[in-house]
DNA sequence: GCCTATTTGTTCGTATGTATC
DNA sequence: AGATACATACGAACAAATAGG
């Protein structure tokens, strides 16, 4: 038999074979172990695996060496409020979790163009640079970096190393209150480095915020770049009604 | 030589090689052949296509059968702003880009306890299904699934149909305005089906965004849930600054 | 702890199909 | 039509992780 018969591949045949039986319920944890699955369809292994990279490219089964491929189970999503008043560690707080926030790096650097239009400071104004893991329940959801100006915020980094939230550190700092400017949202498949970082599987995908918080004067506070693994995480952004006259 | 010597296995060592020549710009537009990187690696042909998969898989490079294997080029974003006043056709207009909705599939449905629960209305309730593809620049962008009270609305599939725009089509049906009341955002990878109408490779990512709309009287009028290419498309919330005292 | 069977992961070989130039 | 290049498929072997006795 000739390979890509009727103009659709064998192993797309087989993928939708088993994600149908994934579907309704016919496999609901383990797949049967690959071998079997080839012997089943009639098909070399080589082609079950390309089925299965396939599934598993779709974020519908997992395998593990040695152990046999799995089910993934959807967890419900972690709810983030993006809004005028943003705040991490208090979001996770309400939806009984525990967050943690960990420095992974600290530095003090120069503002590139970049920096320097979105807090509104001259390049090359000295900048702490803050790299942190957002940690709920025990599990990595997403890396940040934060740019503060190291003049205005000289002590932010230990502030924040104690506290394990920008909120907090901020007050340390003298600041009580600021609020979200804006957030740009895009979406991107992590990089090997990032996978590493978060421990999650080098396919995962990354829902990435760029955003900018200021004082309540207006004045730029921080620049801040968050990756959230995107199976873990929602973002709500509510419009409050205006009061109705 | 066995395989998977220093516990790193060689495709990853030869998409590694690739990586790196393609960020340092030793490869710009066209990747050898297979066969030439297989005999330049030493390794055979298959070692080479698990490593293009990988790459492929990142969005770093893209094969087209008969033709060779190529680097992506980034194309710059589409910026789309998500506020209380968010209008697609307007937005894309504003960027000087020509968008145009075109009508996939329309149905009457009855709405199931999700949409009973953000239309407010009780399950059962006749709704208009309207399934449409926003392209933009004649390149797909997003494909959306709207949901109308069909009593409310009844001539709304035609109106869009003509129009291609939901803003406009509203107005039609007698709806002058209407405000964004909640949106909420989340990554996946394409499905299969997706893909295909999307005319987007298989490993593409979207960035879904589930939003319902409201009348300034507060009354729900639509629930739609879009998915966008996110490799096109970034999302932008501003908060208007309150005037200060 | 050790050995063995099971199961997924990697690699090479070979052949053929299909699209492009 | 022929050459080139990616896509699919089967076969064989071994590596590496896991689980169970």
């Amino acid at each position: 038999m000739s390979p890509e018969t009727d103009g659709i591949a064998l192993w797309r045949r087989v993928a939708d074979d088993i994600r149908s039986a994934i579907h309704d319920g016919s496999i609901t944890q383990a797949l049967p172990p690959e071998t079997d699955l080839a012997a089943r369809f009639s098909v070399n292994r080589h082609t079950v695996r390309r089925a299965l990279a396939a599934l598993a490219a779709e974020g519908l089964v997992r395998a593990e060496r040695g152990r046999g491929t799995f089910v993934n189970a959807a967890k419900p999503r972690i709810v983030y409020p993006i809004g005028a008043r943003t705040r991490f560690s208090e979001s996770m707080v309400k939806q009984s979790l525990e967050p943690s926030g960990r420095l992974i790096r600290a530095e003090r650097v120069a503002a590139d163009a970049t920096m320097a239009e979105l807090l509104e400071c001259r390049p090359g104004t000295a900048l702490h640079r803050l790299e942190s893991l957002a940690v709920v329940e025990g599990v990595p959801l997403s890396r940040s970096v934060s740019h503060f100006s190291a003049e205005r915020f000289p002590g932010i980094i230990d502030a924040y190393a104690e506290t394990g939230s920008i909120t907090e550190a901020l007050k340390r700092e003298g600041l009580s209150d600021y609020r979200r400017r804006e957030t740009r949202l895009t979406a991107e498949r992590v990089s090997m480095k990032d996978a590493d970082l978060l421990s999650c599987p080098s396919d995962a995908i990354l829902l990435i915020s760029r955003a900018v918080d200021e004082d309540l004067q207006g004045r730029p506070v921080q620049a801040i770049r968050t990756k959230f693994l995107a199976d873990r995480m929602e973002l709500v952004l509510q419009n409050t009604s205006p009061t109705m006259g």
